[in-house]
DNA sequence: ACTCTGATTGTTTCC
DNA sequence: GGAAACAATCAGAGT
């Protein structure tokens, strides 16, 4: 099995040429914001244990690599198309089965009907995360944005140890 | 008490 | 162009 990128290009661009799909992806978009926060920190934990970590022995697993300095700040990286239908599709799953609580079982099985799912069901995710991936497009100049001058007036602190340094 | 694990696909980024 | 990291979720296991 190859990765077919260009087939979320065909998505996309699908999308684009199908404005009633957009309104429908936000009458979506609404519920999916009641609330969704604090579990990011979790992620953050997990990230930064993989790090610290050298993970279980799993061979299956691809070994963490060394990340490069994470801001805090910087913007993190949009749900895609299947992590929005993930969230529907466990809310679902949880309800047809109460017993099973473990996430992998729902990744499976969310795996399985996002392959099976058609063009017109798949397409509203993708418009959402479109939309997201904009938006943090521009989240993410703005930071690269501040950065710099976050940059630039750390520059000047670095200057000032300089010259403490040069004098002492 | 706190932190990490797992399983999924899509997107992005780096080389 | 390809490979790998990273995005959310959350009960359970581990430290």
């Amino acid at each position: 099995m190859t990765k077919k990128p260009s087939k979320t290009k065909d998505f996309l661009s699908a999308s684009t040429e199908n404005p009633l799909k957009i309104a429908e992806k936000e009458k979506l978009l609404k519920p999916k914001s009641t609330e969704k926060k604090m579990t990011m920190r979790t992620r953050q934990s997990t990230r930064s244990a993989e790090i610290t970590k050298p993970m279980s022995p799993k061979e299956l697993k691809p070994k963490p690599k060394p990340k490069k300095k994470e801001d805090s700040k910087m913007p993190k990286k949009p749900p895609t198309a299947f992590f929005y239908f993930l969230e529907d599709f466990r809310k679902e799953y949880q309800k047809q089965n109460p017993d099973v609580k473990s996430m992998r079982d729902v990744g499976k099985a969310c795996g399985e009907k996002w392959k099976i799912m058609s063009y017109e069901e798949k397409v509203q995710y993708y418009d959402i995360a479109t939309e997201k991936r904009a938006a943090f497009d521009d989240a993410m100049t703005e930071y690269k944005k501040r950065k710099q001058e976050n940059d630039e007036d750390q520059g000047s602190g670095d200057n000032y140890e300089k010259l403490m340094y040069f004098k002492g």
